[in-house]
DNA sequence: AGCATAAATAATAA
DNA sequence: TTATTATTTATGCT
């Protein structure tokens, strides 16, 4: 991989830890040890990493995506950026564990979720509706925007329905391939 | 859309806090805390629902399905069911702790988990191979189809990786002049 | 009683 | 970063 050292010398740690695995001053080990309880602690409080992005966006500044979370936990970031958004996921969690205490509601005003966010129901596509779609699915398997939101519109779905079975759809075509092509023995 | 709702719903349960709620000789709050620690062990372990399904499949019989599990996890049981079923998996899961606690291993081959299962490629270049990129990008920064063809033979990665390296490269080239010239045109 | 698959979430590519 | 794919969870159905 890419060295891509030496653009600074951060000596400000003068505390010499013994066994633990240092890169540029930064305990690697602590890095990873935190990155892990945090993720507990998250599923602990019930929140995807979706949430906790937005929440810390809105207090941080606009750098906390879904994917810097997961990148974070899964700790597939330099050390150094690492070892910066540490303390900033570190003390939003404890608040968010404070506010969960006080009760769930202060929990959900913290991080911003609403209140009765259910699950949506599961649409049943009517027999007329799948032939369509799986005729144009045969046709093109990647629908632009403009088609889906056709679609939608003619079989009388939401959109975002539509884009979903889409998705599904092709992740299905996917696997069945895969299995094919394991060789397995056809029951 | 008929809206059917009021479905044998239950109301707001004012339920007086101190006692424990029982259901025909059976304490919910106790499985209803029990559930929710169960997917804490299960997610502290790494395990999906299916995983863990599959396992007790093979120790206690053939009636855990992924379905299962999920529907016990949120209590989408009757109370019976959920009682008869907390003791097995109360069982298991302190043994799938056990095993965790002697060591990664210990636990894969209970569960029955692929050693190798990781989730999906992530292409990563040999030096030799980065070194070759590197020359033809020097040379030639839009190669076309058959030359990418040609390279990705040659070099033995997927054709569309190569394509993707060319796109990343360019990016990082543009980036880098666009930095060194400050105003730029922004394409 | 559990399969099939829609929806939601996490991880990765662009 | 954002868009999309891969994976997991949840649920309509019989």
């Amino acid at each position: 991989l890419s060295p891509c050292s030496g653009s600074g010398h951060d000596s400000d740690k003068g505390s010499d830890a013994g066994s633990d695995q240092m890169v540029d001053g930064i305990n690697l080990d602590e890095i990873k040890e935190f990155a892990k309880a945090f993720k507990l602690r998250r599923l602990s409080l019930g929140l995807t990493q979706t949430q906790v992005g937005q929440a810390l966006s809105v207090t941080e500044g606009p750098a906390y995506s879904q994917s810097a979370i997961c990148r974070f936990e899964k700790l597939d970031i330099t050390p150094k950026s690492a070892q910066k958004i540490k303390p900033v996921l570190e003390r939003w969690m404890k608040e968010a564990e404070d506010r969960y205490k006080n009760g769930h509601q202060n929990l959900n005003e913290f991080v911003g979720m609403e209140p009765s966010k259910k699950r949506k129901r599961r649409t049943s596509f009517t027999p007329q509706a799948l032939e369509i779609l799986n005729t144009q699915f045969e046709r093109n398997t990647h629908p632009s925007g403009a088609e889906i939101t056709t679609l939608a519109h003619q079989l009388g779905y939401e959109r975002e329905v539509i884009r979903i079975w889409f998705c599904n759809k092709r992740q299905a075509l996917k696997n069945t391939v895969r299995m094919m092509s394991k060789g397995s023995s056809p029951i």
